[in-house]
DNA sequence: CTGAAAGCGCTTACAG
DNA sequence: CTGAAAGCGCTTACAG
């Protein structure tokens, strides 16, 4: 195996690239090649390299391959939250996209912070990335300063940029605010309440979305508007129903910024006795699994974050490997779910 | 800056510890102390690294940290699945127990497939990972093989173990599946459904508790058990409330494995009129947070999964420290929640 | 408290 | 196709 440790000898006991060299009796050279770029070595000594690796149990040790090389293959992911499942659909997209590349991933949970987000981005520099997959547009000076002098490629997810030189993939949010609010007013409905929390980047463009929607309809009102910074759960979903019906009695509709709060105000309802989408019309955001399966099923928005994720993953491989792509700002669009709820 | 390149240069261009010190004007060594044990550094050297840190942006490289001192600082998990809330649940505990460690987490998704938690592990080893966390028990011969022969520190997760050598931290899935069974018992069922998705570990543990409880009452009847390989969804458990009914007409009660299942087969029948828990009760497992708000509200287990993580994570970075705990296992119980559907 | 030397385990850049 | 030399950017192990 290694050679006996001398004195100051720092070895780390494991089996190195030089020990299946010595068994295979070639040059640690070959035996790397055999390994990386098998078909450069002749098939004799690949053989023998193979057997020694096998007999020896070797490890390659991704360090110094990494410094060697000056390659990482780490790709790192910055997401807002791991408990919502839009982002653990992205994440999905992303592994599905990137299976058979030998691509590290290193996951981040921002948790929808701004500071964690620069303090992960700080800590995940230090691996040397070979490309960063980041969730929204908005991000710190520190951030967009580290991401610029790293000159790392990076494709921004969930939304549409407006600055042409940035790698995108999602959809429009305020659009997508805009197109349910008008689906709503189609419905005849009034007085039209917003109910967003977290008040992370998405819900305030979808929040965007509905005031202009409301605006070109003449119904604006900004009584009709709870924000809070809560995360988004279903118990703050039939908190904030009670909030917007004491503050509006006349509310004939609600579009929640999600479909968490959505299906909290749907159970309040129920529980309180208001008929669905009889008295009061609801609706959400994301089409969560739940949605089309409870009573009544859940009018709601269907986002391709799966689809999201695995572009956006597509996207960055060319990027690391020189290429521009054919659009930088990718539009995967939304759905309008129209189902019973409103 | 570096040196300028010679012809055989393979500098990164990225700024060095060695750059850093030259700025200061001290060895790289008193660089790198100043930077990782400042208390071994006089103030005034200190301040001018820290400055001359600062001036360079300069940003550690960790490959080359980790092959100088054989220390990765690398955790790895392993998870059977991101999109259910159970193990996103389990992450955060992970996540924060580790939170100021430097840690960096490496976080894979088995898929519920023992080969493709072969194939990670396999990957993840060449990180040189300090220690690993694992979900469930029972995995592939090459997998304990890789572990024992890496004598990396392992903290299971989510059941007990019977070895005692073993670390885990959990609670016991057959009591667990057992409690619920007899809850049933004893509110008078007589015929009750089992319905058993993904066929995971932590299912098949529960069913046994299942069994158990019903061959001690004496109401045992193989015909009331499904268990299919498909994942957990609420469709599926809306299917197989269907498949219950049809095989088992005076079936007066079902438990499902999960809460996911639960919720389709309580969807399922609000459709076709069956009263919950009148004519048949329901209860799944892991209370979600939807459990507590639909109606009717789901009966269901509560389990420790935050907790889980939390502790897991504790427990092997006391283990990487070469400490021996307490016990090496910690059974964090589960917690039947009584509520309207069963 | 400070630093010169050597080494971690690989790959690059040559040379043959 | 194969390999000897040098280097990646840090830290260990000494020595002063």
């Amino acid at each position: 195996m290694s050679k006996s440790p001398s004195t100051r000898s720092r070895a780390s006991g494991r089996v190195t690239l030089s020990d299946v060299a010595a068994r295979a009796g070639v040059a640690p050279m070959t035996a790397s090649r055999a390994i990386n770029q098998p078909d450069l070595v002749s098939s004799l000594l690949r053989q023998r390299v193979e057997q020694a690796v096998q007999e020896l149990g070797y490890v390659p040790n991704r360090a110094a391959r990494a410094l060697a090389s000056a390659q990482s293959n780490v790709i790192v992911v910055l997401v807002p939250s791991l408990s919502n499942t839009v982002f653990t659909a992205v994440l999905q997209g992303i592994q599905d996209a990137l299976d058979d590349d030998n691509y590290q991933l290193l996951i981040g949970n921002t948790r929808y912070s701004d500071a964690e987000e620069e303090k992960l981005l700080n800590v995940y520099m230090q691996s040397n990335p070979d490309g960063i997959l980041l969730s929204g547009l908005t991000h710190s000076p520190r951030v967009q300063q580290m991401l610029e002098t790293s000159r790392v490629p990076v494709v921004s997810m969930m939304d549409l940029s407006s600055d042409p030189d940035l790698l995108c993939v999602g959809f429009s949010q305020v659009e997508a605010g805009q197109a349910m609010t008008r689906y709503l007013i189609g419905k005849g409905k009034k007085r039209i309440g917003f109910i967003g929390a977290q008040l992370d980047e998405r819900t305030l463009r979808r929040a965007e979305g509905y005031r202009k929607a409301m605006a070109d309809a003449g119904l604006a009102d900004s009584r009709l508007e709870i924000m809070v910074p809560d995360p988004s759960t279903i118990a703050l979903g039939a908190e904030l129903l009670g909030r917007m019906l004491a503050q509006v009695p006349d509310c004939d509709a609600i579009f929640c910024c999600n479909d968490d709060l959505a299906h909290g105000a749907i159970y309040q309802c129920q529980r309180r006795g208001i008929e669905v989408p009889g008295q009061l019309a609801i609706c959400g955001f994301n089409d969560l699994p739940a949605s089309a399966w409870m009573k009544p099923a859940l009018t709601t928005v269907g986002t391709p974050r799966y689809k999201i994720g695995f572009e956006a993953a597509t996207m960055l491989r060319a990027a690391i490997r020189g290429e521009r792509p054919a659009q930088a700002h990718l539009d995967l669009g939304f759905t309008l779910m129209a189902r019973e709820s409103a």
